[in-house]
DNA sequence: GTCTATATCGGGATAGAC
DNA sequence: GTCTATCCCGATATAGAC
């Protein structure tokens, strides 16, 4: 039993996501990372090699998970309106739990060094990839009316990602009521007339 | 006739913007700004009390040129399909043509002092409400599937200000094929069996 | 209206003791 | 593994000449 609560290498971490979704990346004094985490400044250079590394950190892991929600759902579901229900329910779910780390991943790439900032690029690349093939096979299979498929992804990645910036645990919608909302926008369209 | 170009003032405001874009607002050295512009660093305080004043006037200018646009297709079209549609064109239109100026507003609030926060926050709840106007309108006159105005607007703007982070011009489509997908994806949905 | 020179400050990072 | 002390640099902003 730990009463000291996690090791200082993920306190630290959590500071830094709390201060980069707070002020961003340049804004943020690692001085005032440190002291949310308890310690002094030059002791976080004991556990990461710089700030950049946090940063990193922070996008890597969260963009490997998304990917990996997405992975198990094309492993599990075959047809392609459960797919894309479930890649929504997922991604929402997912960015609503890790709000604030995925409100990073989305606002501070620039703030990346070239090599890091090529390999995140490459995990987000990875994901658009995996919800374009769900639209290509629906619109292979009918399911899915024709249609540009890149930016239809860009589109519904980008409605269903902005829901990091406005959610609010414990406000008027569950994350449930909003994944259901997105569903029906992206897959029925407003039009009543139908 | 003027041979050197727009005026001091504007051609700083333009160097602003493209390094805002590029680097951030807290990653873009004075200094370059001023180089881009042509002058040195303490000369920008001639035309600008601050770095802070650049970012403001950024935002300020279009996010009043926004909502005007918006204003105006309230005003002309009154069928709220019509409206809807003439909104989207409206919106990607200008993140299109404004392309590094709407993606600083987009990242940016943050970088804001929080008087100048307050004023750009409230200029953009303003365009919510004007969109948020013509869903519920639609909606009462049974052209829009009844569901959740507020999130349904976030998801309109959201889908639709993502347009000038990817969108090149002289790319692959243009801006009035970019205006048809988004509105097709908006107002049908995906859905083949409609 | 633009320049050079400089004040001032805060930030990331390092050295070395404990 | 954390501390104190400090280096060093780059940033915004100002002063004052031209």
């Amino acid at each position: 039993m730990r009463l000291e609560g996690a090791p200082m290498r993920e306190q630290i971490l959590e500071a830094a996501v709390q201060m980069f979704a707070e002020y961003g990346y340049h804004a943020a004094p690692l001085r005032d990372i440190a002291r949310i985490a308890g310690i002094q400044a030059a002791s976080i250079y004991h556990h990461y090699p710089n700030k950049q590394a946090l940063l990193v950190e922070i996008m890597e892991t969260h963009m490997v998970r998304l990917n990996a929600a997405l992975q198990h759902v094309l492993e599990v579901y075959d047809e392609p309106l459960q797919r894309l229900s479930e890649a929504i329910s997922s991604h929402i779910r997912l960015h609503t739990t890790y709000k604030n780390e995925f409100f990073i991943v989305d606002t501070e790439i620039r703030a990346l060094e070239p090599e890091n900032k090529a390999h995140i690029l490459a995990l987000r690349d990875t994901y658009e990839k995996l919800v374009q093939e769900i639209l290509r096979d629906g619109i292979e299979r009918k399911v899915f009316r024709p249609g540009d498929v890149k930016v239809t992804s860009y589109a519904i990645i980008a409605m269903c990602t902005e829901v990091a910036t406005w959610f609010r645990p414990g406000g008027r919608l569950s994350v449930l009521q909003v994944i259901e909302i997105y569903r029906q926008i992206i897959i029925e369209g407003l039009l009543a007339t139908h």
